[in-house]
DNA sequence: CAACTTAGAGAACGAACGTTCTCAAAGCAA
DNA sequence: TTGCTTTGAGAACGTTCGTTCTCTAAGTTG
């Protein structure tokens, strides 16, 4: 099996695995079992776990900020573009894997004990913060804005999670409405 | 020493170490070092490192609970006992030893593989959307202001935690302060 | 076929964990 | 004092973890 094969094997069952019961519950003898790569493939490929949870969440990141673009650009209305990061988290939470954020959970496990983790997770926040950042600015809206929206984002993300329910979605979708509509020029 | 005085020992300790470093990375072993009780001791007023961390749990939520209501208390005005909350979160973000909800980083950490730890944390969130939603009502808002406020707070929690920053609970206030005029009768 | 390389299964290792046990010292009752 | 109970320190136990090693079987090359 080519070596690149062999990677996306790995990172796709250590990032279902991670994500659904923590880092730390899942030990390399289950990544083994789930990824059908041997002990010795595993440590061939990667230098150590804490290099696979690193990768995890890069590839993470990438499909996090993919699918965020994605469903953005559908949209073509300044204030319909801002609202759809909320329809983006309203699929997300009915997703039945959905358990929260991957970055937040990972922060709160390992973000004290592993500064490389901790440091995965500001740029992931960062990183989505300054994306808001932009679209609000291309609405012209007021860029105080900015960080309302997506700590709305935050929150809807470790209710949905921690409730069990979608229905946060909603709730910070009308929330940012509201804001928007406080933020743009008449 | 008595029971009692034991278990407080151990509370505070376990309680200072599991949220500054997380559960799983804390063994019996440092909380017998910290707390200063003996393994003996541990064992003969816990069954468990499990009932530890929900006692940890209970004694956080206690700890929260009177905080929030408390600093509520403190103003008169319906609109500024919900702004209040934020005011709160802004003292708490300051602290050096804030690393987030402790709720938020057990759920994150836990609840997939320990229910009782996944059941605490819908708990304390649910008891907070419920007071918020009490004091909504007491204004005499809009319901539906209520989970839009709650959302505010738990981003703005996470949002500080993972920049290592205060300014979220700004942010969410303003934001807040929209969104109550926005729901309050004129 | 023979010689060599590769790869997988799983044993092995050292460390850490939660929990229990041992033992010696200390306190107390008579 | 003598006997009994309680206590703390820490050794011990069984398990699990991340990582490495061994061995065997299969594949490849000449």
């Amino acid at each position: 099996m080519v070596d690149e094969h062999v990677r996306e094997r790995v990172l796709d069952a250590a990032d279902r695995l991670y994500y659904a019961r923590g880092i730390q519950s899942v030990g390399m003898d289950e990544l083994r079992l789930v990824s059908g790569v041997s002990l010795k493939g595993l440590y061939g490929v990667f230098p150590s776990k804490a290099a696979i949870v690193l990768e995890v969440l890069d590839r993470r990141h990438a499909l996090w900020t993919h699918g965020v673009t994605e469903r953005v650009a559908r949209e073509t209305a300044p204030r319909e573009k801002l609202l759809a990061i909320y329809d983006f988290l309203a699929d997300w939470f009915l997703d039945d894997t959905f358990r929260g954020c991957g970055f937040i959970n990972a922060f709160a496990e390992l973000g004290s004990i592993a500064p490389a983790v901790a440091q995965r997770a500001r740029e992931h926040k960062a990183g989505f913060q300054e994306y808001v950042a932009r679209l609000v600015a291309a609405a012209g809206a007021d860029p105080a804005l900015a960080p309302q929206l997506s700590i709305l984002a935050e929150g809807a993300q470790t209710t949905a999670a921690i409730a069990g329910t979608g229905e946060a979605a909603g709730h910070a979708r009308r929330a940012a409405g509201i804001l928007i509509d406080a933020a743009m020029p008449a």
